[in-house]
DNA sequence: CTGAAAGCGCTTACAG
DNA sequence: CTGAAAGCGCTTACAG
């Protein structure tokens, strides 16, 4: 039988059930009810469920301040993301926090710009609210960043990318291969007897960089690679970047018969620029694209891409941080997701 | 003269420098610090002055988590969202997001999926961590949600929408007024010398159910109201549904001259459908959006849309709940932030 | 204007 | 397996 509950009240000025509340009318020590409360081992059983009924009675709910306070760690896990305007990044940060928030975590979202200083500052911001675990885009950080991961001893994933070297000493990861995935498609558009593949893209971000390394090698191979087709432009990806881009494409190199765009939104901008100008998808020119980005497959005429796992990516992560976080170690520190190429008729 | 500070190391455990490390070495009490650092009045100014600086000196960074459990207030602001897969929502959170870090504040997401139980359940977990702000789309929530705002005492800024009836005791809120907005973009194709306007909405939210009013007022008082012109879809927005639904509205009235959907994402793909279905836009029937998202304006033929000022309103509720955190009484309970109609070719 | 002291609500060695 | 006690790093009445 548990003890008579209906005379227990906080006895805290803040009126909140605390630990002690539980303590006292479950008969143990508080101690016992932390203890009980967290699934550490070491607790009779019996006394677990009794301090677990007793705690549901009275809608017991742990601060998370104090917790924080006492153990040194929040239950707060910091994900660091480069841009909010990028769907991409936001399909990642929607699977990854359901996944954290299924298991009780709070997420922390940081928008770094693609700025590494902007990046460091933020984490250093978090980093002071003891994050359980941190979730980070992107491989490549700057030093002061990644001494600041290393001496936090903050369990740590990194989304989207896979170290060039499978046996690297790399910190844990779970993406695709960038480079892969750009040759990839660069040999597609080719097995479809397209032979001017021109290359653009914006942004060019480290993942950026490397799909261009894969349309080169894959083009480098069949022999059909020209550095005049490479359209390299460091401002933000949009649709309206991919009309510009396309425009300019056309109006230089118009006996290009392919276009990879380095990203859907600029595939998006480019479909709508050849409507515009009059210029037929795919006879005279292919298109294809990079992620599979909502809208794509409603295009006019539905756009050929490579269709990259990022939902999975950020519940994968997600997951795989999870388990470190309990303090385990993940089998497989590098998780591959994959690709894959979606042939529609823009090519 | 300061005193040397050359020895002043953190005693404690963790190694962390902490308040009394600074009080120590400043020469005053921990509690001076503690005032002096938070600028609270009555502190001596040369004493600010003098613990500002050996703060600074022991790079000295107070403790979120002890702030909270000794304050019974954290430095996090709530942001309740319906979706991330509306730019709409996103150009929200990042507005607010980017205001909030400037002023110190952590900024927690939370995603309702327009589920009134699960904004509840959100809500109260987000409550835990006492936050010292709550940011929330929309005026309406359930008792349960109502209840937990008030009695949290937590100060709370509304998004997106205003009380109908300006002179009402409604809570803080920054937005504009949808039934107006709906009502405006009506007219103006009314001005263009349509008179079979279709409405289509999809979520078919709170605020879409004020543009479908606004609509509806509109087209009476012009005489143009048909009950049969409104095409209503509870579905979650985007532009596949789009184009079903500019399918099924040629097909069932194909009479109609003019299609006003309730957000550009719908519009976006209803053009898409058009051009695959070889029907002109705006000669055989105008499209006109709600939003103005990203790519509208490079749709062919571009979308005519209502902008509306998210980002803006992202940022003002932002300085509103800053302003009410310091204990403030805004003059303007209620921002009206407006809206513009934008033509372009697609009517 | 300043300080000593209590307290916020937990966790975690340390004994037993 | 359980408990008493100390401690996490602040804030805030309460005196003075």
């Amino acid at each position: 039988m548990l003890p008579s509950l209906k005379v227990i009240k906080s006895h805290r000025a803040t009126g909140r059930i605390t630990l002690s509340d539980v303590a006292q009318a479950a008969g143990v020590s508080p101690s016992t009810v932390s203890r009980a409360l967290r699934g550490e081992r070491a607790v009779d059983p019996a006394l677990i469920e009794r301090v677990q009924a007793v705690s549901a009675k009275l809608g017991y709910v742990p601060d998370p301040a104090a917790r924080a306070l006492a153990s040194q760690r929040s239950n707060h896990v910091a994900i660091l993301i480069p841009l909010l305007s990028n769907a991409l990044f936001v399909d990642l940060l929607d699977a990854a926090q359901k996944t954290l928030r299924g298991a009780g975590y709070q997420t922390l979202m940081g928008v770094t710009h693609y700025d590494a200083s902007e990046e460091e500052q933020l984490l250093r911001e978090q980093l002071l609210h003891r994050p359980a675990g941190l979730l980070i885009t992107g491989l490549d950080h700057n030093p002061a960043t990644r001494k600041l991961m290393q001496s936090s001893q903050v369990p740590c994933v990194h989304l989207m990318d896979l170290p060039a070297d499978p046996q690297a000493l790399a910190p844990y990861c779970v993406g695709f291969r960038q480079t892969e995935a750009g040759a990839a498609m660069t040999r597609h558009l080719l097995a479809q007897g397209r032979r001017r593949i021109a290359f653009a893209a914006a942004q060019l971000d480290p993942r950026v960089m490397q799909r261009l390394k894969g349309w080169r090698t894959a083009l480098q191979a069949a022999g059909c690679y020209l550095p005049t087709l490479e359209f390299l432009n460091p401002a933000p990806s949009s649709l309206a970047l991919g009309g510009v881009l396309f425009e300019q494409i056309m109006q230089q190199r118009p006996a290009v018969d392919a276009i990879f765009f380095c990203n859907d939104d600029l595939a998006q901008g480019a479909l709508m620029a050849a409507l515009r100008l009059g210029v037929d998808v795919p006879s005279q020119v292919a298109i294809a694209g990079f992620n599979d980005l909502t809208g794509s497959d409603q295009m006019w005429p539905p756009l050929t891409t490579v269709r990259t796992p990022r939902a999975h990516i950020g519940q994968a992560a997600a997951e795989m941080l999870l388990s470190l976080m309990r303090g385990e170690t993940p089998e497989v520190p590098h998780r591959d997701l994959g690709f894959e190429i979606v042939q529609r008729q823009s090519s």
